[in-house]
DNA sequence: CGGTACGATGGTAGCGCTAACACTTGTCGG
DNA sequence: CCGACAAGTGTTAGCGCTACCATCGTACCG
């Protein structure tokens, strides 16, 4: 019966008697609506999807975190799918939320196979992009420029005084826009000896540690910017081991300022971006759309910070 | 067309002919099949819940990593609740995803809300509890005893000759859980002396830095548990800056055996648990149901391992 | 006191798919 | 050469909701 769909979706349409002799009969009958009906029906699914690299051990589950948080507070929920750092996956996860109809889709980077953009455009739902940045989004973009994070980090580097630089990080789209940007950064300064180091996804100190080790061989560098703080952390416990003063032999900066960043010993200087807020920003993004809001913001640009401890 | 249906769900049930017919009208339509309406109509949704307290910097991500991955294998999705630690919000969550008609459910823990469990039962899909074990399940349970867990980190640090034992750990059940585990352990080793400090969650590396400080002040403890190896962590940063050897001075004990444990200086001992591998058992076990067979098993104690490295 | 407006409730159609069954055609053994 | 059967394809009737419009009662105004 329609009313009590009413009582379910507009309880205050309704009035305080009938809402609440149809609620006692659900309660009685344990009726527990179908949402999936009323989904095709509304043409609404009340349903985000959010697709990242990776979950696990990972910035991305922080900016999960946040959206999910920002969503769930408006009744809508979150289905995750994880790409593995592989475009055609998220190709493929594309369709399947598409075929799902869900409301709108949060994505992980500005690198999509091709196609991809063609079909979210054609969905006619809200897309937002995170954690970089683009003059041409698909739809909407939150996040910080990775090439400008990289080479403030060169530049904070080489203001201290360092001019032997090196880098560990990953392989993935988002690392490397940090690594050209650091080169950037570096050459600016007039330093163009910058070793690169890259870690398979995903990083671990173990592999921070190793690939600290492979760095010292010919010429150890001065400083080392690590792509994230996992692997930071694992080039101190190396330093550590190896009786290698930080930072007066070398110095060792991180990226995305972890918590363990401001406990470890030395403190780790960090380049700070706020991951849970981009899922947060995404979300309400999101849900200004859904509330018929279109001229909501087109780019958000969350920024970082450098953020100085004791190792370098 | 019901053809159209065959060759998008049984493809070898239609002639080659027909089959490669269908698919370039959909290449040339552009048609995107809607899922939400053959959920209606076949009453499966191929979309798998999961509940955990928070997916932000925990292992439980690793947990959610391997059962979407074992999930999306099958192409069946995975929807994601956070509870906050807290019942009521899980008891929301299962109203929400039993409303959705999603086809199994994933649970953290073993305590629920009242009602949640006769709901879950109702509504006749699988369950899986998981992170604990329990010899009443709600349908299945895939996890290891918390207690246990504490119990042996007890006894091998007492076996180890500390014997003035303290525990950092959070206010969860299975923290409680764990700390229930170390005082008998320890008891049962004639070690009564067990001082506990509880951080609210999430833990980080300063709240093990803050705890471990505070456990100091009238009698130092020899030797610390701590219910993950963030705190553990953060407990060894607190001795490097005390200049409080480890485990000379303060033997440290961490739990998860995250990869931070290998890497950090001292290395880490810790209890290593199968994160992922319990996602993926439950991926499993819920399959197994989708694909007919009820006579699963119903319960997987994946066990732990105490991993012995330097701090303890 | 009739007309109008509005709030509350109900009837009906249809969202796009799949289960179940019906039908058509071709194959093969008796 | 015909009946039985299987493989391939089509027809029909919902799945359980919500959008839309109709209806009913009541309040209020001139």
């Amino acid at each position: 019966m329609i009313t009590v769909s009413r009582a379910l979706n507009t309880p205050d349409k309704l009035a305080p008697a009938t809402l609440a002799r149809v609620r006692t009969a659900i309660e009685r009958l344990r009726y527990v609506p179908n949402l999936t009906a009323g989904s095709l029906a509304s043409n609404r699914s009340r349903i985000v999807a959010a697709i990242v690299p990776t979950i696990a051990n990972s910035i991305f589950s922080d900016t999960i975190d946040g959206l999910a948080q920002t969503l769930a507070q408006h009744r809508y929920q979150l289905l995750l799918g994880q790409t593995q750092y592989r475009l055609d996956e998220e190709a493929a996860l594309v369709d399947a939320f598409l075929g799902r109809r869900v409301d709108g889709i949060v994505l992980t980077g500005i690198a999509h196979a091709r196609g991809v953009r063609g079909r979210l455009q054609r969905a006619g739902i809200p897309v937002v992009e995170t954690w970089d940045l683009t003059p041409r989004p698909i739809d909407m973009v939150v996040g910080f420029s990775n090439r400008a994070a990289g080479d403030a980090a060169a530049r904070y580097l080489v203001g201290r005084g360092y001019r032997s630089l090196a880098y560990i990080g990953g392989t993935d789209d988002r690392s490397v826009a940090r690594l050209t940007g650091f080169r950037e950064g570096a050459t600016a300064c007039n330093v163009c000896d910058v070793a690169a180091a890259l870690v398979p996804a995903p990083s671990s100190p173990a592999d921070g540690a190793t690939a600290l080790a492979g760095l010292l061989a010919p010429h150890p560098p001065r400083a080392v910017f690590c792509s994230n703080d996992m692997l930071a952390a694992g080039a101190l416990f190396e330093c550590a081991r190896r009786h290698i003063s930080v930072p007066a032999q070398m110095a060792v900066m991180g990226f995305a300022d972890l918590p363990i960043a401001a406990g470890i010993e030395p403190a780790l200087t960090s380049v700070a971006v706020r991951a849970k807020e981009m899922g947060q920003r995404a979300g309400d993004l999101l849900l200004q759309r859904f509330a018929g809001d279109t001229g909501a913001q087109r780019r958000v640009d969350l920024g970082f910070a450098v953020i100085v401890r004791a190792s370098a």
